[in-house]
RNA sequence: GGAGAGAUGGCAGAGUGGUCGAAUGCGCACGCUUGGAAAGCGUGUAAGGUGUCAAAGCCUUCGAGGGUUCGAAUCCCUCUCUCUCCGCCA
């Protein structure tokens, strides 16, 4: 959510701001509301105060065994005024939340401009692509009943949904503690597990209510529980509506769940394989920090993400999104692509965002200042590290042989306690 | 799923219709005291909104929503959550 004092007072500011990622900011509609709010509320304070004072006048006279009933009579009418006002008012403040809570974040100064993906900024490269001396395959050839049984989850469930079996299980398994221990041990993270259903406020917390409900599973017969998207929902809320000692900070933490998506709008986008599906499983990083270093925070947590990439030995480049391709509650995203031999392109493995303090309002997630003892809002930042089934494809993509079989980075065999596998 | 009890400030815990945003204790902050500390003493200490250079002031909030009343933490209704017992269960 945006400050309503920055909404009131630098409102064209705000529409430039907003106009960069092309939403347009209703200024006439924010102003008319504004002023007849204002209008409204000052009204009905007076109007409440009176009563206040009439109604302890009340209480005295009754006390002394005086007549009250003129005043009585007065407080009723106020009473009845005061009602009505309320209403409408009431009515009004419900408009302007429903207003404030659609417009996404103001973007960063040095977020790129541009119109969609294509228009992204790429940041470096790192690590180069394998050049193969066969004709690599996908990754779905690869694994193909030898472990992604795409058919299974078909049956089970419907379409873009998978079964994992032996080996790659077993991938995906490891792959999955090498992140986590990577995370708690080399970068300070402290691990959590929650819950993978998130109510409605959870939801408007993070940004992905009210605006984007069709891209979520909405749990039926429960009025306000959704599958969670990602673990950015259940994680950053358990900030909501806390008030954090300044030691705690920064906080860093990390946790894997399942994410569902409903993928509405993705129609005959990556229908292949393993790349775009109702349920997938990530490892989440997930910051909060004081105003001042959210910033370096976004950097520090880029870099755990890319840690993950480099320590699998994986090529992949870092985006900065643009303008137009930044998602809603985000001031500035990078995003990490990873090298996809059967697509010869990179692909989004990793999404990290600063989101300031447009999360931390939505869901009043504060910090104590020692400094001058002011309670303020945390800035929230969060990124994969990283998607558990890309990474998936990627290893058997990269690492694949001509023989069939897929050799593991030194990092993982550990982990997998084999250095090959469907050999 | 059945029966009962409860939800008050950072925490504990009073408060059953009026000057209660709320006693008291703990915690925390500052000051006094001290060689220094502890103890002791004193003062202060909820959030949000509005307002202001800053403040004062004013409004709202005692789980959430609705109702009764001139007036609700307190009475009534609905919901949510917590605890205890029973049942079931990993």
């Amino acid at each position: 959510m945006l400050d309503p004092k920055k909404l009131r007072k630098e409102t064209s500011e705000v529409a430039l701001n907003l106009s960069r990622r092309g939403f347009n900011f209703d200024q006439n509609t924010w102003n008319d509301l504004e002023s007849e709010r204002k209008e409204l509320q000052g009204s009905n304070e007076v109007q409440q105060s009176k009563l206040n004072d009439i109604s302890k006048e009340i209480g005295l006279a009754v006390k002394e065994g005086k007549d009250a009933t003129q005043l009585k009579e007065q407080a009723s009418e106020l009473t009845a005024l005061i009602k009505t006002q309320s209403k409408t008012l009431d009515d009004l403040l419900e408009d302007i939340n429903q207003f404030v809570l659609s417009l996404p974040n103001l973007i960063d100064e040095d977020v790129p401009d541009g119109k969609n993906e294509d228009e992204n900024l790429e940041i470096i490269s790192v690590g180069s692509p394998r050049q193969f001396n066969f004709s690599p395959k996908d990754h779905l050839e690869i694994g193909d009943n030898r472990g992604i049984d795409m058919e299974a989850g078909v049956k089970i469930t419907g379409s873009r949904f998978k079964v994992l079996k032996n080996e790659i299980a077993q991938l995906q398994r490891a792959l999955l503690n090498f992140m986590l221990d990577t995370h708690i041990k080399d970068h300070g993270y402290e691990e959590v597990y929650v819950p993978y259903i998130v109510n409605k406020d959870s939801l408007i917390g993070t940004g992905q209510l009210p605006k984007f409900e069709e891209d979520l599973f909405k749990i039926d017969g429960e009025s306000n529980f959704y599958l969670t998207s990602t673990a950015e929902v259940p994680v950053t809320n358990l900030l909501r509506d806390e008030i954090l000692e300044s030691e705690t900070l920064p906080l860093k933490y990390v946790c894997h769940t399942p994410c569902f998506r409903s993928e509405a709008g993705s129609y005959g986008k990556d229908t292949r394989g393993i790349m775009r599906l109702h349920q997938f499983e990530k490892v989440e990083l997930v910051q909060a920090v004081e105003s001042s270093d959210s910033e370096e925070a976004l950097e520090e947590l880029t870099g755990h993400a890319e840690a993950i990439l480099q320590k699998l030995e994986l090529p992949y480049r870092k985006v900065s999104l643009c303008s137009g391709d930044i998602g809603f509650s985000a001031a500035k995203t990078y995003d990490l692509e990873v090298w996809v031999p059967s697509q010869d392109a990179y692909r989004e493995i990793s999404s990290c965002s600063n989101f300031r303090d447009f999360q931390a309002r939505r869901m009043k997630a504060r910090w104590k200042n020692p400094s001058n003892n002011k309670i303020e809002l945390l800035n929230t930042i969060n990124g994969s590290g990283l998607a558990l089934s890309r990474t998936v494809l990627a290893i058997l993509e990269n690492y694949q042989e001509s023989d069939g079989s897929v050799t593991i980075p030194d990092i993982l065999r550990n982990y997998l306690g084999k250095d090959k596998i469907l050999n």
